[in-house]
DNA sequence: ATTTATTGTCTCAAATATAGACAATATTAC
DNA sequence: GTAATATTGTCTATATTTGAGACAATAAAT
């Protein structure tokens, strides 16, 4: 069986793929983009591929990335691997090839197109952080439909795929402040609100106001500009914009 | 060539590897356990091994620290991928293979036993941390010696395994308070000032005594045992012994 | 002009980290 | 035996960081 590849599938490295934990920030919520898979029955998967002989394991993250995401010059760090012997949830297998046997046995899927999800797989873990604003989310011929969702309200995902959003928010969380990476997923100007609640989203919980902003404000690696003029009743908040020349 | 595999390498994923670092404490040094390869010319390269179709990849790594050190119940983590492209050093390669012409020719080394230096792979980095008085190091065929190097100080290693030992020592220093784990590279009983002279050999810096002694006792996880008498013109020492059960 | 909501910043208290000091003690020198 | 010496265990005082409360500034609505 493992010698009945097609020609194309020998380009990548056998059993070993790249998962992605792309995070964004919209609506005050922290948000991961998942696409859903074409299958019978509602599976989501985090967005995944391979790694082609000639390529650095980075440089696939990278090229997966811009292909989901329509961006280039991602944010995006390993974080861990995951590689239990039965990785492949067997409920969820077993209910996908039911609900999908006639597909299955038609002529346009063959087994080998969702090989990947029967086979043994080690897979690399990445967490990739994009302005949510600039991502058109790219659909691959395996999905249904790609979109955001909460990162703590996702939807039912295959395999491991729920714990690997949360190792990657864990490991997000011990870097945040470490790496200076937050502001990836702004846009360039924000308010210190804005940059406040998205570290309230990204950690769960609240912080006060005025120390949130002392505490940033005494990195040294914003830069004030004018105020942003809201129309709302009261004073007008400043912009700042992230100084990437001083990391 | 990748279809020429002999039956027990199919046992194992395909160019995928784990590395291991292997720490233990001695002589008020952090070091680290490799060996040396049994070819001409000096190379050194970390313990490492391959996964089973049907291991996990922690799993693994454990099976790959037990044969080395001969010692169960490891505490071991994961740390890095290392996935480049050019991971084999080229140079590193010249050198081996101009070196070992004549054994290479040898039938007992035809070019499958040293596939995995010319192969492209992707490593999984896995750290340990051993009590060096219980390890004893065991060579494997492919070693001409295995011995201890502090890691300040290791040999010409291949490829980029003085980067994966670097990368291993940094992951350390990250995770030493937050886990708890430096107690597994002492003996049971340790005098406060070993456990300080650890934390200055994996820091590299020294520590005022005084505040160290209370940032230690502190974390409530030792527990103070008899004086230790050393024999030393001076006050003895207490014993300590880590509290397993409180982490 | 007054009210209301939110922003930016200040001060003070609490907690933590760092530095200095000294008594306790096991040996050696006398 | 007594004094000297080296190292340990701990205390106190100081400096620094963190957290909580307060309040003036300001943009719009009343």
């Amino acid at each position: 069986m493992r010698d009945m590849h097609s020609p194309s599938e020998q380009d990548y490295i056998q059993q070993l793929s790249i998962d992605c934990v792309i995070f964004g920030y919209q609506d005050s919520q922290l948000s991961v983009l998942v696409p859903k898979l074409n299958f019978k029955g509602d599976f989501w998967a985090l967005p995944s591929g391979f790694i082609y002989q000639n390529e650095g394991i980075d440089e696939a993250a990278r090229r997966i990335l811009e292909t989901r995401t329509g961006i280039k010059d991602i944010y995006l760090e390993q974080f861990r691997v995951f590689g239990n012997a039965p990785r492949s949830n067997i409920t969820f297998l077993e209910r996908l090839i039911q609900l999908n046997e006639d597909t299955l046995g038609d002529q346009r899927f063959n087994r080998r197109e969702f090989d990947w999800i029967t086979r043994r797989f080690v897979s690399i873990g990445y967490y990739a952080l994009v302005d949510i604003s600039k991502v058109v989310p790219q659909k691959t011929e395996i999905d249904e439909s790609i979109d955001w969702y909460p990162v703590r309200a996702l939807p039912a995902m295959i395999m491991d795929h729920a714990e690997m959003v949360q190792s990657a928010l864990h490991t997000l969380q011990l870097n945040l402040d470490e790496k200076l990476i937050a502001f990836n997923l702004l846009p360039e100007l924000f308010t210190m609100r804005e940059l406040q609640e998205l570290y309230e989203s990204i950690f769960d919980r609240a912080f006060p106001r005025n120390n949130f902003q002392k505490k940033i404000l005494d990195l040294n690696v914003l830069e004030r500009l004018e105020k942003k003029f809201t129309g709302a009743a009261n004073k007008a908040p400043f912009l700042y914009r992230f100084r990437r020349e001083n990391v």
